[in-house]
DNA sequence: CGATTCTTTGAAAACAGTCAATCTGTGTGG
DNA sequence: CCACACAGATTGACTGTTTTCAAAGAATCG
């Protein structure tokens, strides 16, 4: 399971193996089972965590008992509640499994010390922050500006890999459109 | 014009005059008139800008003509267009002033000198960066969540000293509503 | 198979966008 | 000082899209 999270660090940051030790000593394994949660409203978000295998989503809860997907996460993906991670402030937010799923957390003052002794972790840390920023410029960008029919467009052909193993209502949870309406363009898109 | 951005290095970031002298070096200031560009289409994003005075907007360009504005900037707010900023490549959005304005552009260069020599400066910026990116999820949550009127309400109570400054078709193209609408949703509220 | 979970479909209602006209305030040049 | 242009805001009528509600049809899993 580690050996996903290293190859991952050798590629990404080129990270030696000895550096590689630093991070095993201080990864948890945990396995979740679909629907299984990892984090739950109210929770503190003490870890980052990898995903070496599955799926998982984070969303908020409305008012009126609607899920609202903020984010999904797969393979080779980091996920937290950052808010609550960063601040050590309560989750607004759910975090759950929507595959069998296997990840390894890492908690944040692990995860601060790695970044303060491993300058390439510390570098390949910025540009991930950078790329998330970014992705969610254009997110927010597409909310602002597309249709119903060009987000979902946008979004399949952003996350192609992603999109087809997620059912679509989640899609339209995340897209922030009603499922029917998703299924209507879906739809409309075959003939 | 340099003051505002010590007070603000001093008070945010605890910084000595020693190292506020580092800044002033590499500071270049610059006078916007309203409508100007600070940066167009195409242009690649060199700089990093704090606001000492007025307000400045980015904005992308949509195929119809429409302008889609993915953010306000006001006083003692850093702007640039971060995508180009990063990654060297030519920006697909344009930044203007709303306002007269005055603002300190540092190059990447040299604030990624700044950063590498100033801990208590890089600690600030990965402040920063964590908080656009929580007001980031927190306005695709509203995106996704909201109707018309409740994005609206909360825009003006999160920024309402922004708010309260911008003509009422600028905060319509930022929040994703027709002009229009925007001035019923206001009307009603009169009432 | 029985029970979820997920998707589709139809009809009505709510919502937001478009188009066009008017109104308002501001500032500029004659 | 006035006339005019201009940017911005509002209003009404209409159109189009999306949601909601309800029901039924697939698909999946234990």
């Amino acid at each position: 399971m580690f050996e996903i999270l290293a190859a991952y660090l050798k590629e990404k940051a080129g990270l030696t193996d000895q550096e590689l030790n630093l991070f095993q000593e201080v990864c948890i394994e945990k396995k979740l089972r679909k629907r299984q949660y990892l984090l739950q409203e109210g929770d503190i978000s003490h870890y980052n965590s990898f995903i070496t295998k599955g799926c998982l989503r984070m969303y908020r809860m409305g008012k009126d008992g609607t899920e609202h997907i903020l984010r999904f996460a797969v393979e080779n993906w980091w996920i937290s509640d950052y808010e609550s991670y960063n601040s050590g402030s309560p989750s607004k937010n759910c975090i759950d499994a929507l595959e069998d799923s296997e990840i390894l957390m890492i908690k944040k003052e692990d995860f601060d010390h790695l970044i303060s002794i491993i300058p390439n972790f510390r570098i390949l840390r910025d540009l991930l922050n950078a790329r998330s920023f970014d992705a969610s410029q254009n997110r927010i960008l597409s909310n602002i500006s597309d249709t119903a029919e060009d987000k979902y467009h946008l979004f399949t052909q952003s996350y192609p890999d992603i999109a087809s193993r997620l059912p679509l209502h989640m899609i339209a949870s995340f897209l922030g459109v009603s499922r029917e309406t998703l299924s209507r363009i879906r739809h409309k898109y075959v003939k």
